[in-house]
DNA sequence: AGGGACGTATTG
DNA sequence: CAATACGTCCCT
């Protein structure tokens, strides 16, 4: 009964296309260097690993032959950071926005195989990858196939979208029944048995692991994933991330908006300055900016501008590449101008508004956890 | 308490 | 300038 609309599973798709699709993989896509800005990290451990590099090969060949079949996927909720991923990680010679799409059907949706939820369809969509190398490519192999343009503007929602033949421009609709139900699975808890919670989240990066030079990925192809589950297993226990491909799977279902991290990086030293080396140029003055808050807060009180908070980055949904799409933040983002719930980072949820309260062990004591 | 709406900081 | 998202106000 529940949705189930075309009886197609793209697990089995993929798999026989996979089977199928016998790569020549001839150069191996080593890119590295993403270890710009954290949410990159690896896993560290590819044990029944093969190469991943291989299979990488694949997905690029069972993507193309979606792409052939279904151009049609909706591209919606990848933010920029997203979005750019997806380019990267596909580096193929394929159009950006195609290879967002196409990624989008590497893998199963929050659906479970069981319900077929795996409608390409879906209006929402999930995506696995990195948020961004923050700078080109350094060098190479995939790189060189990359057509990017240096030029943002790149392609907006809607807008660039029908770069080659998309046909929802924006597609900002409701279709009807599906935005409609769609929440529902989503805010409401789809339990399953076996979800390994990998939602379209990064790659945990406080592992370690692995080497500067050895970006390892476990695949974990399945990624029965609903949205709440990514959200409930945030970084406290988080720990499946670690399958996640070298480039990055989507999975489509397209919706309206699109999210992107207000600062692609998405870094915030916990501190209130973030001195990043990406960072132009803290310094300023920490004095007074004259940043009234927004909405009229600082009138009030004092003079301490406090200066927009920003993600963590860590938490699990910082993780999150992209909006879900259904949630009431992002339906409601053309007047609520809120991320995702999904994405919204737990950080600024407990301060949110509460800000100082702190009841715990001050800085000193918390060294003494360690000894 | 929660969600929507609005202003606006921040970034590209 | 546009896009995104944080912070707050306001309504329910
Ligand atoms: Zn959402
Ligand atoms: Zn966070």
């Amino acid at each position: 009964m529940s949705g189930m609309t075309s009886g197609v599973c793209v697990d089995s798709d993929l798999s026989s296309m996979l089977q199928r699709g016998g790569p020549t993989h001839t150069h191996h896509p080593n890119h590295h260097g993403y270890g710009s800005q954290g949410q990159v990290g690896c896993s560290s451990l590819a044990p029944s690993m093969l190469d991943y590099s291989a299979e990488m090969e694949r997905y690029r060949s069972s993507i193309a032959s979606f792409y052939k079949t279904n151009v049609n996927m909706n591209v919606a909720n990848f933010p920029q950071s997203a979005k750019l991923a997806a380019r990267l990680a596909a580096a193929t010679p394929i159009f950006p926005p195609t290879a967002a799409r196409i990624s989008a059907m590497a893998s199963a949706p929050w659906g479970c195989p069981d319900n077929m939820n795996v409608n390409m369809n879906h209006p929402a969509a999930m995506f696995w990858g990195r948020p961004k190398s923050h700078h080109h490519h350094t060098a190479g192999g995939a790189a060189g196939h990359m057509t990017t343009h240096p030029h943002r503007t790149s392609m907006h929602q809607g807008v660039g979208a029908g770069g080659g033949g998309a046909n929802d421009g924006e597609g900002p609709s409701k279709h009807g029944h599906t935005a409609t139900s769609l929440p529902a699975a989503q805010e409401a808890a789809h339990h399953h048995p076996m979800a390994h919670s990998n939602g379209n989240f990064l790659p945990g990066y406080g592992g370690g692991g692995g080497g500067p030079g050895g970006e390892c990925g476990g695949m974990n192809k399945q990624g029965h994933a609903l949205p709440d589950m990514m959200g409930l297993s945030d970084g406290s226990g988080f720990l499946g991330g670690l399958g996640l491909p070298p480039g990055v799977i989507v999975m489509a279902m397209g919706s309206p908006g699109g999210g992107v991290s207000d600062s692609s990086s998405a870094f915030q030293m916990t501190g209130g300055q973030q001195q990043a080396s990406s960072s132009p140029c803290p310094s300023s003055s920490p004095s007074s900016s004259g940043v009234a808050g927004a909405g009229g807060g600082a009138s009030s009180s004092g003079t301490v501008a406090k200066r927009k908070r920003k993600r963590c980055g860590v938490c699990g949904p910082c993780r999150r590449l992209i909006n879900c799409g259904v949630c009431s933040s992002c339906r409601n983002r053309k007047t609520g101008h809120q991320i995702c719930k999904f994405r919204k980072c737990e950080e600024l949820k407990k301060k949110a508004g509460g800000l100082e309260r702190p009841p715990s062990v001050p800085t000193g004591e918390a060294f003494r956890w360690f000894f």
